[in-house]
DNA sequence: GTATGATTCAAACAATCGTTTGAAACATGC
DNA sequence: GCATGTTTCAAACGATTGTTTGAATCATAC
């Protein structure tokens, strides 16, 4: 068996067991026992624990904004100056998500659960990553809502695109937590129901009649320092 | 000082503790050092660091789920045998913890917001124990909204109020793991703002228009062993 | 006062953690 | 063949974990 793949068995192992019992709660013995790999080779390969988390969100979460771009990209190509449909931004946003979500053979799948519940509960260091990565991808398709939906002000699509993380996070992490729709394993053809479910609902929500926020605070003003 | 509350400071500092760093990256020593109690209280009051936290859980579980079948009790008994209106089973629902998020005073927000960091990714014992402790309230709500909408199939209505609990968890455990929305401390008076913002969101995805569920699966039959 | 039970305390327990070490095994070029 | 650089391996490292122990302290009742 070729040795080359060290490091992607520890990537695989690592990546399946933090989707199960959470960073912290997985140690380098179980990773390695897993891989079947030496306890030591982590810390050759990747310098530590820590690098190693690092390095099992990038190898997935870089592709996945990049082909997230590169859909709105394409799409916003294709409208010429006319506005996108916000059902076709959200799209291109879950959608490439949940499309990964849906690929049980790659790892995809585990991926996305794991991120799904990574997103909650990140330590320090996870949490700057994660807004590393998601930074450049945030902007672009805030604009490109705004853009979409010039009647909703731009602080609530804000609070929308958050709420519908949350339910895409909630939905693809299938803790099930709450022991209601109790299979927890989401095949291939469920990932494309729950793809149309989500979609419909998300669009629902963000096209849904604005809050009517109490005027008191509605504009929020900060103490600031003295200029 | 009294010595009574011993009990009481180490669940109090348990609880802000677990919202920060996680249950397991945790440790006895940082949650009695914050108490300012002994290292060895936590296992002469709770036995373990595993029944503190079911300890820590149980003890604003139990009376914000009891909150919100009252509530619900008191609407249903207003109606009469009329269906109650959408919006007002999901305020039952999600107001009650809206309005103990909006608690800064007494610790409910620290609470609400581990409550949303744990949904998604919860250990073995802590899932069985939100399962029972769920298990009439969804009950009860998922009838509630069945009744209240007629038009929408039952497992859509389940899997909307999935999506729900998704979103008000997101917004509630406020990582801010994206960057974006940056102020992450979300005072009494973003509290309320919170609540509107989350409600017609998901009034919005609840009433959407169906899903077109993808028509080979939608049912999906599931293999059964031999009767 | 003494006696009884509950609670606190400092100290230690065994187990496990991430990491390091130095030699062994392997590959590759000459 | 030897030399060189990379990777693997078993073993140990110090630090930290949850838990236990046995004596000290406190409260209350007699």
């Amino acid at each position: 068996m070729a040795e080359i793949d060290t490091r992607i068995r520890i990537l695989d192992a690592a990546e399946v067991l933090f989707m199960e019992n959470g960073l912290d709660a997985t140690t380098l013995r179980q990773i390695t026992g897993a891989a079947d790999v030496n306890l030591a080779a982590v810390n050759y390969h990747f310098g530590s624990k820590e690098e190693l988390v690092r390095e099992v969100f990038r190898r997935r979460l870089t592709w996945l904004n990049q082909q997230r771009l590169q859909e709105l990209d394409r799409l916003e190509a294709a409208a010429g100056d006319k506005p996108l449909k916000p059902s076709q931004i959200l799209e291109a946003f879950f959608g490439v998500a949940l499309k990964m979500a849906a690929d049980t053979g790659g790892g995809g799948r585990t991926f996305m659960r794991l991120l799904g519940r990574t997103y909650t509960k990140p330590s320090e260091f996870v949490r700057t990553f994660l807004a590393e990565e998601y930074a450049a991808v945030i902007a672009r398709f805030r604009a490109a809502l705004i853009k979409a939906l010039p009647g909703v002000p731009g602080e609530e699509i804000l609070w929308r695109f958050h709420f519908m993380m949350g339910a895409m996070s909630y939905a693809l992490a299938g803790t099930d937590a709450l022991h209601f729709a109790a299979e927890d394993a989401l095949d291939d053809s469920d990932a494309e129901a729950l793809y149309a479910r989500l979609m419909s609902f998300m669009i629902g929500g963000l096209r849904a009649p604005l809050p009517t926020i109490p005027a008191k605070l509605a504009k929020r003003p900060r103490v600031k320092k003295a200029a």
